[in-house]
DNA sequence: CGTGTCCATCGTCAACGGCG
DNA sequence: CGCCGTTGACGATGGACACG
């Protein structure tokens, strides 16, 4: 093995301000600390290390998530790298990167030439109607975004959730003969009883009773129906805009990476110039 | 201290897409 | 085609802050 490649967790190195870890560390509601890594790549023989500016996070509940393997990379001097997992929402910027040679050994994880991107995003550069078509219709979900990158893991959270919401749910029907008017209840012209639920900041729930003939509350059908889809609702626009979050912060993360690269870039042509200068007049 | 403004968060509705 | 999940839009609410 030629080269090595460690990560350490801090971003000082590359002066890239992490607005993932500024906002993790601000914001009391994220209980985990959201890390940009430094990818320290150490060339083989005579070339000098060079450091690649990484938005892999750790392995967690997150849209981005790192490359299971890492792998040993052969880096002439000057080029840019980003090392990725193949079905990233971490776009490479295509054009811009130069090869990547990767060294021929087994199990090695590939990304190279600016195609880390994920399948479906850059597949068909080729099929301008289609992808004009993909711009008028709806972006890929959250949810959809993360199964691309193997979310096994939150898809069985969410299957927790769910189990859980059901099980909140299925408390319903000891509603059906409450002997008593909940407290706050009130007569509809329908005949059906309304209680509002206040929850927490903003909203509240809208429950709805019936009486039997025995004068005894239920819950009609009906109203268990809407009671559950607004129930489910609420949990998954709960879970949407937590995905949202992320993915904004992801890919707010991402621009300072990519400026920082350009910045990079713009100061080693500018060096090249300069060099190609000297050379030309001497 | 009361009031106004801004911002974050929440619940709900409606539209849309995917799936069986 | 109906059901269900997802998500943008909207309005309600509460907290933080500035101002008089």
């Amino acid at each position: 093995m030629d080269g090595m490649v460690e990560e350490n967790g801090t971003s000082g190195a590359s002066g890239v301000t992490d607005p993932l870890a500024s906002a993790a560390s601000s914001a009391s509601t994220t209980p985990h600390v959201v890390v940009t890594s430094i990818v320290q790549l150490t060339l083989p023989t005579q070339a000098p290390s060079a450091q690649v500016q990484s938005v892999i996070q750790p392995n967690q509940q997150s849209v981005i998530q790192t490359a299971s393997n890492i792998q040993s990379v052969q880096l002439p001097k000057g080029n840019v790298i980003l090392v990725s997992k193949p079905s990233s929402v971490i776009h490479t910027t295509q054009g811009t990167l130069q090869t990547l040679q990767i060294k021929p050994e087994p199990n090695t994880l590939v990304s190279t030439q600016g195609q880390s991107c994920s399948d479906e995003s850059c597949s068909d550069d080729e099929n301008p109607k289609r992808n004009y078509r993909e711009m008028l219709t709806r972006r890929p979900s959250y949810r959809k975004i993360l199964n691309d990158l193997g979310g096994a893991e939150i898809a069985e959270n969410r299957m927790g959730n769910k189990a859980g919401l059901e099980s909140e749910v299925s408390l319903s029907p000891s509603l059906s003969f409450a002997p008593v008017i909940p407290a706050g209840a009130l007569q509809t012209e329908s005949g059906l009883h309304t209680l509002a639920v206040s929850g927490g900041t903003g909203g509240g729930a809208i429950v709805q009773y019936a009486t039997n003939q025995d004068g005894q509350f239920y819950v009609p059908d009906q109203t268990r129906k809407r009671e559950l889809r607004l129930l489910k609702n609420r949990e998954a626009a709960r879970e949407c805009r937590r995905k949202k979050k992320e993915y904004i912060k992801c890919l707010e993360n991402r621009v300072a990476v990519l400026e920082n690269q350009n910045k990079a870039l713009i100061e080693e042509l500018k060096s090249l110039k300069e060099l190609y200068c000297q050379q030309k007049t001497e």
